[in-house]
RNA sequence: CGGGGUGUAGCGCAGCUUGGUAGCGCGCCGCGUUCGGGACGCGGAGGUCGUGGGUUCAAAUCCCGCCACCCCGACCA
């Protein structure tokens, strides 16, 4: 992407209407665009990183034997009160609306009232067992308070799986995998070192549910972390009960501020009986699946990541989510610098690098302060000086250094060698 | 939903106390000079002052209602 065709631009004022960093930074540096409390538009760099971070959730729900589907944002009351979720006192975020005729219909907070009649219909005997739709989607909560920027919105993208099991044992080997497929995402998308299994409530189907808490004064939780087993335990549910369940002792635990990235819990028959999802067992048997519920923030992880990432010079971000891996800086627009820069850029472009250049019309400082600001984890400056030299001037985000490389030297430090 | 705060140009703000032709910075347009860490000069464009009502000869400014936004709290299967 060129810069001087980019229609969106980086910002020298902080928006006043915010004060999450999150929010700051990716609205100074036009990522997002407020609607209104809570709802944002995700512009072309912004939804770059979106896709980033889905596409990374998409590849470890796959490996897990996850199935991608779409489910709609518009949701029956009959489904609802099927499972007594309809009650304003019962779930009480709904968004809620009507078709013309009268019709009641809600936006969909969560979507196992969707698909336990779907699973209902194509699944029928033990053998289709397990199975584990998923969906990166839209969902609607009406919060009370929306706050923090990408934190708590009442419009956002999160990812939802549903598992389907014939038994507590398929049931659990899967709740185990899933376990292992989000710490896996959290690793690829850069915070895995500061991301912990936490222990939280479990409803009434399972004594527990897991959460994955991302380190930070951000956050809207208080945790009990024990580093050395990377395991903490939610304040909500922080009872000597709990700490001798897990074999902890409340001297090695630390408490911490953090944000909830991810949550999964076991949902029992909670769904599978209202709606009969049963299936026959080897003996002929009508058995009940056994369901699981593995949420996940999309745009949560993105104001996560911003967040926890981000220095006094604005935006940084890891290489898996960055919305381009290299910024190129043009200074000046002689014609040896156009040449080497253009050159750079188409090469770079082919060997399917994701590359930002500034080809813009603007001065040196300007142009690094965007480099910075944007977050973008690699600098090339071209100018005249290194056009002469034929040379490439490659600094990282985070290094003060620079160093002159010449094109194989530049390509094999942006990990490309074509 | 309770408490506190804020709405004036695309963005950030001043003006309001004490009513009288709406201002600054950034950004934008034109010309010129600049060009390795957010350049400078000159000239320009751009505003129903959140909204509805009231008081007044006159309202951004005073009074009342409403709406939106931010923060704290409560809430978050």
């Amino acid at each position: 992407m060129r810069l001087s065709r980019l229609f969106t631009k980086t910002s020298k004022n902080v928006p006043a209407d915010e004060t999450a960093k999150n929010a700051q930074l990716l609205i100074q540096a036009g990522f997002i665009h407020k609607e209104m409390a809570g709802v944002y538009s995700f512009l072309p760099l912004g939804l770059k990183v979106v896709n980033n971070i889905s596409q990374i959730v998409r590849e470890e729900m796959d490996a897990i034997g996850g199935q991608e589907l779409l489910m709609p944002a518009l949701q029956l009351k009959e489904r609802y009160e099927a499972t007594g979720r309809w009650d304003d006192k019962v779930v009480d975020n709904w968004f809620k609306t009507k078709l013309v005729n009268g019709t009641e219909l809600g936006l969909g907070f969560s979507h196992e009232e969707n698909l336990s009649p779907i699973v209902k219909q194509f699944i029928n005997s033990y053998k289709d067992l397990p199975i584990a739709p998923y969906q990166i989607q839209t969902k609607f909560r009406n919060e009370l308070r929306s706050k923090s920027g990408l934190m708590r919105g009442r419009e956002f993208i999160m990812k939802d799986m549903y598992s389907f099991a014939i038994s507590q044992e398929q049931h659990d080997e899967f709740y185990a995998k899933a376990q292992a497929a989000y710490l896996k995402i959290y690793d690829r998308l850069g915070i895995g070192d500061s991301t912990f299994l936490t222990f939280a409530s479990g409803g009434s189907f399972s004594k527990y549910s897991h959460e994955f808490q991302t380190l930070s004064e951000a956050g809207e939780d208080t945790i009990y972390l024990n580093r050395e087993r990377k395991i903490a335990i939610n304040k909500e549910v922080y009872t000597d009960e709990v700490l001798a369940d897990q074999n902890l002792k409340r001297e090695e635990l630390e408490e911490v501020r953090a944000i909830e990235v991810g949550n999964i819990f076991s949902l029992g028959t909670k769904f599978s009986k209202p709606f009969d999802v049963t299936v026959t067992d080897e003996a002929g048997k009508l058995v009940t699946l056994l369901m699981g519920c593995y949420g996940l923030g999309v745009t949560r992880l993105m104001g996560t990541i911003a967040e926890l990432f981000a220095d006094d010079k604005g935006l940084v971000w890891p290489e898996a989510v960055a919305p381009a891996k290299v910024y190129i800086a043009r200074l000046g627009d002689s014609p040896d610098a156009v040449k080497q820069a253009d050159g750079l850029y188409d090469h770079l472009t082919q060997a399917g690098v994701g590359v930002l250049y500034d080809d813009r019309d603007m001065r040196p400082g300007a142009k690094f302060a965007d480099a910075d600001l944007l977050g973008i984890p690699y600098r090339v400056v071209v100018s005249d000086k290194t056009a002469a030299a034929g040379s490439y001037e490659l600094k990282a985000r985070q290094s003060e250094e620079s160093h002159q490389l010449g094109l194989p030297e530049l390509l094999k430090s942006l990990g490309t060698t074509s």
